[in-house]
DNA sequence: TTTTTAGGTTGCGAATCAGTACCTACCTAA
DNA sequence: TTAGGTAGGTACTGATTCGCAACCTAAAAA
């Protein structure tokens, strides 16, 4: 493995490189998504995603290294091995559902079938969305960056800050 | 540009591969990043993310071909292009920060400086989650998909029906 | 009128992707 | 106990893409 080309810049300022590097790769959430929906068997996953074997083991390394997938060898049947995702990989959920969403939206157009939905009242669950401290839905409108420093400091004042608005993620 | 390679499988029956056939490239985010945080010029690109002219070039006309972007010649300068998100774009905005999230909470550590929040309170923003359709938080536990047949059929009613536990996302 | 700037294109070597043919351990049926 | 199939990989090959640097053109700026 070459590893040669500079990691994705900035690993360190901002999380969204960071996520990139462990998951930006091609295939990387397909296999995630067929994870999600039960698969947990490397012919599986080749036989579902129409794979070429040698991606999808480079690829398969790669999510358990970097902790997203756990590989077990089977204790039934010792050729095979069971790939799993662990709670890192789980939490990626939304961040699949709201990438998934808006394919469904802008892309494909429809919500395709079978729909996800919640297993209580097995309605469709709602778009995901960006919520404020007090869960009030906001758009990029209502966002904007603060300091640390002038977060602690004008917590529960209503002296005017200086506002940037999304100047540097 | 070749394009032989075939479409990640199921582009109709699913958002995501969709998705990331639009987005799913190399620096796509990274750029569409930058958009966000009020980049909009080509050489600005160029020197925010690090990237070769050549990469960045494919990738804006990308971006502009599935609509993500626009780009506009600027009236002040006509040398100069304006790259802009449309509305498209700027729904990509809860994955992104989903993503990003994650990438805060598994990769970096540190929810790095500056904090994106709401304007109007100037509190940090909650974390991207998942929700049903009262708003309530689900996890994964709590997830499971519906046929639309199915769906329409038991709004109403509590009688049982078939849960497919996560089966064709 | 020369120089700079903005936004590209082109060419080329390096890295990655993808398809296929192996290979090895293991299970199963005869 | 052995032949044959299965599970999970490697190794080899060619196609595609990435990334760097050089170049190019139109339009400001000096």
């Amino acid at each position: 493995m070459g590893k040669l080309r500079e990691p994705l810049r900035d690993i360190a300022e901002c999380g969204l490189p960071a996520a990139l590097e462990a998951v930006g790769e091609r295939w990387s959430f397909m296999i995630l998504r067929a994870s999600f929906n039960g698969l947990h068997h490397f012919e599986e996953f080749l036989t579902e995603l129409g794979i070429a074997r040698n991606i999808l083991s480079g690829r398969l390394v790669k999510l358990v290294e970097v902790g997203i997938l756990q590989r077990t060898p089977s204790p039934d049947d010792r050729r095979k091995v069971i790939y799993q995702l662990t709670d890192k990989g789980l939490d990626l959920l939304p961040a699949m559902i709201a990438l998934r969403q808006w394919g469904e939206r802008w892309e494909t157009g429809v919500p395709s079938n079978p729909v996800l939905c919640d297993e209580r009242d097995r309605r469709p669950i709602n778009p995901i969305s960006i919520r404020a401290h007090d869960d009030r839905e906001i758009d990029h409108h209502g966002l904007c960056w603060i300091d640390e420093g002038e977060l602690n400091a004008d917590r529960d004042q209503d002296n005017e800050q200086p506002v940037k608005n999304l100047g540097a993620m």
